[in-house]
DNA sequence: GTACTTAGTGTACTAAATACACTAATTAAT
DNA sequence: ATTAATTAGTGTATTTAGTACACTAAGTAC
């Protein structure tokens, strides 16, 4: 063990949720390389170095405007990951040598996440990093660097909450129905939940009230339209 | 907001917990100054700089050891605390400069709660360090630096495990009688609770069972013997 | 107006949490 | 040996929360 303190490099990550047409999404960051900026090698998390003057929640606010436009969303940090080698999986090697100047460089990097109205919030990449892309959490494929490990970790937080206190409103549209709600706690928890036993529990909760609108648009009978009462 | 990243200092601080005579203790390091090393300025969590090639978890388990001789403990990150200034209350200025070159730099620091045998461990102080107490939960005075939330949310974190998760046994003897693991959830959790109910409730877990021993030398009904399983 | 689709609703059963009071075993003092 | 003091140990009835389950209602497309 070596006796002397170190500085190594701080990076915060995000593991940002969205839900969209009855599937659970994760933002990620496609990383291009290759003669043509054309190839695609690797998905990353969004994240990038802390900076100077800036607090670690600040650091991923920042993080979600910069690389996907996103602000005022719900967003909690979770984890840091600070093993020494997590940046040198062989997979990366190749990669940090492109973007980086020395890549056995140590980051530690504290972990967010995040989630997001999809309604409200089209991403889009800014142009000095690569393009930011909804992701079905069922599709994602192999990481950079640790990044499986946080977005593992990431969506077992995200299952955690969502049994334990009242989030998933921050998934969904303002106006919502009964079913999408139950629709989105049956996806991420991924188990079937019964309709009106579900219902009964909301009621007892009292976190959403009716509006005076219905669903519409719909070839089937419209639902009722509810949102989260913030009291 | 600066636009280039920096390199802070990264330390890891322990929220150390132990259980005796019907109170929950919390373990501080004494922090002394003055011309006869005798005027004691502040307290501080157990904490260090992380060393080059450890892990955070690592470094909290070598800070343990080194400053409190505790070897083998239950360990949990917990959150990391980032903000720019959270070293630099003034009440810390001076002391600062007696231990470190420079009182602006920044340290980010990864925070893990930690729960003690304290009948198995008596904590020593290392020589180079100051010396390590166990405190009275209700009695800890104002931290260094800001020690003082680090603490709070260490508190809080404990109280949510031990109600979710089976923990308790972690600040216990191996041995222990049923009414002291109940005062023990009193104590943390700052509420009475029933005697029979608690005890059904633990039937129906089935995580402890009776050893084939009772208590000794206490002066009234002595109590039967249990410790956990690990099954 | 018929077929299709999803919305919306209540009751009976089971399991978990709560409220509650007396007897048993030991020690210390007399 | 008896008594006082102290904590250990035990069961039942009630309330609350969770589960299982099936039909009618309101709209659209044809």
């Amino acid at each position: 063990m070596s006796p002397a303190p170190h500085n190594p490099n701080i990076s915060v990550d995000c593991v940002v949720f969205g839900f969209d047409q009855d599937e659970l999404k994760v933002l990620l960051i496609e990383q291009t390389r290759g003669p043509k900026e054309k190839v695609v090698i690797q998905y990353a998390l969004p994240g990038d170095l802390l900076f100077k003057n800036e607090g670690l929640d600040d650091a991923a606010e920042r993080v979600l405007y910069d690389l996907a436009s996103l602000k005022g969303i719900y967003l909690k940090q979770f984890h840091t990951f600070g093993d020494i080698d997590r940046l040198h999986a062989a997979k990366d090697q190749e990669w940090l040598q492109t973007f980086r100047e020395d890549p056995k460089a140590r980051v530690i990097t504290v972990a967010y996440y995040s989630l997001v109205k999809m309604d409200e919030y089209e991403p889009q990449a800014a142009s000095f990093a690569g393009k930011a892309e909804w992701v079905n959490i069922e599709e994602v494929p192999s990481l950079a660097f640790d990044h499986d490990a946080i977005l593992s970790m990431g969506l077992e937080r995200l299952r955690e909450e969502l049994e334990t206190k009242n989030i998933g409103f921050e998934l969904l549209p303002k106006k919502f129905t009964l079913s999408q709600l139950q629709r989105l706690y049956e996806i991420i928890l991924a188990k079937k939940l019964d309709k009106r036993n579900f219902r009964k529990k909301l009621k007892n909760m009292s976190a959403i009230k009716p509006l005076s609108e219905k669903q519409k648009g719909v070839l089937h009978k419209p639902a009722q339209l509810f949102t989260y009462k913030d009291d």
